[in-house]
Order: structure tokens, then C-alpha cells, then sequence
DNA sequence: GCCAGGCTAGGACGAATGTCCTAGTGTGCC
DNA sequence: GGCACACTAGGACATTCGTCCTAGCCTGGC
């Protein structure tokens, strides 16, 4: 992996677990092991290396979104796959909460040009979650289930990080897969009625 | 109101708009339009300004719940005022957050020692939210119907945050009382069975 | 074998940070 | 009138920040 690669990473972990004002050039530098001036070599600004830091996460999200559409052909199962990482990452979330909500929010206290940016990633799931949903059959309301998802995600997140209760995690994901299910039951049956 | 009062009110104020590290003892001592000699008189630390703020959050929010528990006399009507708050802010929240939520996550990822001194907080509103469960005849499920409440509550204020959209909260608000009216229905009818 | 250029190290720079000190002002009590 | 003391102003302090410069290394092409 290249010295470019290795900031990006570093960058990445650490904007998340310390967040992206309190950490400093010096920390990536020190995390990767090169010195300030090599540093300075490949990114001139702090913003510089936060652009490539977002980009990087839009990438990494785009590809993992394509692995769960590629892993199942049932739509409900993607939408419980997404909602499922709440559970595999509930030991990051628990210490530093939810990657793009906490880097969105401090970007929007910093008034950072790059928010809109960051924003991106909800985006991307949005998208994607709107997509499961048309693919079950909802069409106008299929934008709302997938912001209510997410909305889900992100309440978890923060009081899972705020608590440190993981049995609330799994108990809230019960209560939002048992949600999807009758919401599927009565819209496929108000369909059928049609 | 004298000089610790407005230091606490103002770092208060930037602490939810600009975060707590990025703000600065200069930036507060300009807010109030005092000189920083002045203010190390009456906060020796920037910890110290952090832990009167959380305190001055606890005190006010103790009074907002007595005073909407003195509000109204149902339960339910309490907590469907817990849920307008979201409404009631939802400027401030479209710019900055959930200021309980967007600290404590501010303050676990800083390590800071004053981050479960924040949560207490949540754990008011939490309390004060079980207590409205119970008195609506919910025992053990109480706590965990607090809880969903305050989920719901952290995901809107974070997808509003994100997105900067009224509509969306709106209609979670009316999801929301939607499944408190049909929880309590529920809740009542199984009562009436036993 | 050597030279160009991608890459690295280490330090310098001004600005800003949290912290601290000291001199001074005002007001209330004797 | 004078003294004590709560309060204020303004600057000094070391450190760290983001940024920038310059000197050197190391490898690939001729």
C-alpha cells in the first residue's frame, strides 16, 4: 500500500475516533510513521486530506452496497442486511458512534465546506435503501421507509454510543425488522385489494 | 446577570454551535465582552466552563420536565410534548444537532472525563420518559419504550442535521404518534383481557 | 555511471491555543 | 476617609497548530 494510501487510512480511522478538528497532521504523520514534510508532499491542506478521506468513504460504501445487492436477490433481506451493521459494528458505534452521522454533524458545527460532501455517504444510502424498498413494491413512499430506516440507524448510533447498552441495539433491531415485516404484510395486501 | 452567568450561557451557546474543542477561551471571552484575564477569575480551566455548562443543561432541563409534567395531566399528552421538541427546534437542530447527543459523542471521542456527566442528560429525559410509560400502566417494557422514544428523537435530529429537511421530521412525528397511540391501544386491550 | 525526478526528512514560520501573572479599578464596610 | 477584597484588563508564557521550505535520498532510464 502506498504512502498516499496509508494517510488516507490513518486519516480516516482517526478523524473517526478522535473526530476531524482535534486531530492533527502530526498524529496522521506520526500513525503512518513518515515525517510532517513527507506528509506535505501529498496533501497540502488539512482539507485536502478530509476530501480524500470522504472520497474514500464513498468508495468503500458503494462497493459494500454492491455486495449486499449482489449477496441476496430478496430486497427485504438487503434492507435487514443494512440494518444488521448496527449490530456487527456496535463496538466502534459504542466508542465513537456512527461514522457519517458524527463526521456530518461536526463538519455542520464547523461550518466545513466540505459537509455537503460528507453528506454524500447518507446519500448513497438513501439511494440504495429507497431502491430495496421500490423493489418491494412501494413507489412514492419507498423514499420515506428508506429516510425512516436510516433515521433508525442513527438514533441507535447515538444512544448506543451515549449508553453503552448493547442488549438496546438488539432490541431495537428486533423492533425494526418485526416493523419491516407488517409493513410489507399490509402493503402487499392493500396491494392485493387493489 | 452577572459576568459567570453570561460565561456559562455563552459557552454554552458556542459549545452547541461550534463544538467544544473549536471553541476557544478568546471566542467566549469575546462572546460575553470580557478580556481573558477576566475570565481565567472565574473558570481556571476550560474543563471547568465545560462542567458548569453541563450542569447549567441539567438545570434547565430538570425545570423543562417539571414544567411539562405540571403541562398536562396525561401521560401520554407528556410524552407526545417530548416528541415536539424536535419541531419546536428543529431550526437550531437543522444547523447544529441534537445538542445532548452531538456533546457526548464530541465527548467520547475526545476521551474526555467529563462525557458521563453529559449523559445525564439523557438519562433525564430518559427517566422522565419511563416515569410517563409507567403512569400509562407499563412496567418492565416502560425503560425500553423510553428508550425507542429517544432513539427516535437522536435519528431525526441526525438525518435532519444532514439533510436540512422539515418535511421529513414532520412525518416522523406523526410515524411516531401514530405507534404511541397504537402501543397504548394495545397496551390497554391486553390490559382489559387479563 | 550518471542524471533527473519522485519521494522523504527535518526544521522554520507566524498564528493561535490554554494557562498564568500582575497591576489596577471599583465598591462596600468600618 | 480609608481599607479590604471582589473583580477586571492586558499581556507573557510555553506549546501546538497548519503551512511551507530546503536539503538529501533512491530508483529508473539513457
Amino acid at each position: 500500500m502506498g504512502t498516499r494510501e496509508q494517510i488516507v487510512d490513518a486519516a480516516n480511522r482517526l478523524f473517526y475516533q478522535q473526530g476531524f478538528e482535534p486531530t492533527s497532521f502530526a498524529a496522521i504523520a506520526e500513525a503512518v510513521g513518515i515525517s510532517r514534510g513527507n506528509f506535505y508532499y501529498h496533501f497540502k491542506t488539512k482539507d485536502e486530506i478530509l476530501q480524500a478521506v470522504i472520497e474514500a468513504r464513498l468508495a468503500s460504501t458503494r462497493k459494500m452496497l454492491v455486495e449486499w445487492a449482489d449477496g441476496s436477490a430478496d430486497p427485504l433481506d438487503r434492507v435487514r442486511r443494512f440494518v444488521e451493521i448496527v449490530i456487527t459494528n456496535r463496538g466502534d458505534i459504542e466508542s465513537y458512534g456512527c461514522p457519517v452521522g458524527t463526521l456530518t454533524n461536526e463538519l455542520a458545527k464547523l461550518d466545513h465546506p466540505s459537509r455537503a460532501h460528507a453528506v454524500g455517504v447518507f446519500e448513497l444510502f438513501r439511494t440504495w435503501l429507497r431502491e430495496q424498498f421500490e423493489d418491494l413494491g412501494f413507489d412514492a413512499e419507498a423514499d420515506d421507509l428508506a429516510m425512516h430506516v436510516l433515521a433508525f440507524s442513527q438514533g441507535i448510533a447515538a444512544l448506543s454510543n451515549a449508553f453503552h447498552d448493547s442488549d438496546f441495539v438488539y432490541r431495537e433491531v428486533a423492533r425494526i425488522n418485526t416493523w419491516l415485516t407488517e409493513r410489507l404484510a399490509s402493503h402487499t395486501s392493500a396491494d392485493g385489494a387493489r
